[in-house]
DNA sequence: CCCAAATTGATATAAAATACCAGTATGGCT
DNA sequence: AGCCATACTGGTATTTTATATCAATTTGGG
């Protein structure tokens, strides 16, 4: 998912594509999501920009409101964003040190997303598969 | 996965199956887990018990790490634990307003497994697959 | 029974998320 | 272009959530 993809999908949503969203955007894409928003914050303050705090906090959930982003938790307090490149995410987290690697696999099958649309009346947009196991050092 | 197995668990990896951790395992059994540390702990308080709140929170990050439970973001600030049950967990979750549903089916391979085990030196433990939507009352 | 190590739970502290609000930018309208 | 209603912003204050500390207690092995 690039940046006119996303500033399309606001503007479907009835959000406005505006400056400050959009650097939260570029930010996002730079450093591959797997941040918190403080995270992206201080990247984003270092790299020169002055978007506030509260913006790119609020930016990340309207983003996750309309399927860009999903919050996990990756080992601290905080919500780690994920992207969900063309709707779905997938990685490895090793349950001890929390280290996270992603790959592109899909095992998700089309049926049983029409079959949970249907028993649940959900409009289904996405998933995230997340495997949880130990990784090498931590062994 | 019951009382006893996790009971089994803790012990395996080195912890003490302690009365007030066997408390945290029952409160999270008999409400199906989906609940944050401080939800879990004022149940457990209503209920009678006087295990403290700090010991639930450490008893819930115990069972993460042994692969009983798992955080995930509810709609909130705060982890929510869902229960890996047979090392597994399937739902769907409303991007709107974060109403979730459990569902048994999985479509997670075997052979999948096995491959990302031998590509990132991986021991595979469990998974969760998190589908996201739009529930009805939010479409 | 005795001791070292693990566990507990209260309190203190830090971190993270949210509420609030006055000011600013935006887009539709005339 | 100018006006207005509304969306958005970003600072600060507050609340919520998570972690660190530490003395007291419990546990299991010798
Ligand atoms: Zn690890
Ligand atoms: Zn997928
Ligand atoms: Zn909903
Ligand atoms: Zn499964």
């Amino acid at each position: 998912m690039n940046k006119s993809q996303i500033k399309t999908k606001l503007t479907q949503h009835g959000h406005r594509p505006t400056a400050s969203r959009l650097e939260v955007v570029d930010a996002l894409l730079t450093y591959h999501g797997h941040m918190t928003a403080d995270d992206l914050f201080e990247k984003m303050r270092d790299g020169g920009s002055n978007v506030g705090r509260m913006t790119v906090f609020r930016t990340l959930d309207l983003l996750a409101e309309i399927g860009v982003v999903r919050p996990t938790y990756g080992g601290s307090g905080a919500a780690h964003f994920v992207l969900l490149e063309d709707g779905h995410h997938h990685h490895l987290v090793c349950m001890r040190c929390s280290t996270t690697v992603e790959f592109a696999e899909c095992s998700f099958a089309d049926e049983l997303s029409q079959q949970l649309a249907n028993q649940f009346k959900f409009r289904i947009e996405g998933h995230m598969l997340e495997i949880y196991g130990v990784c090498e050092s931590c062994q």
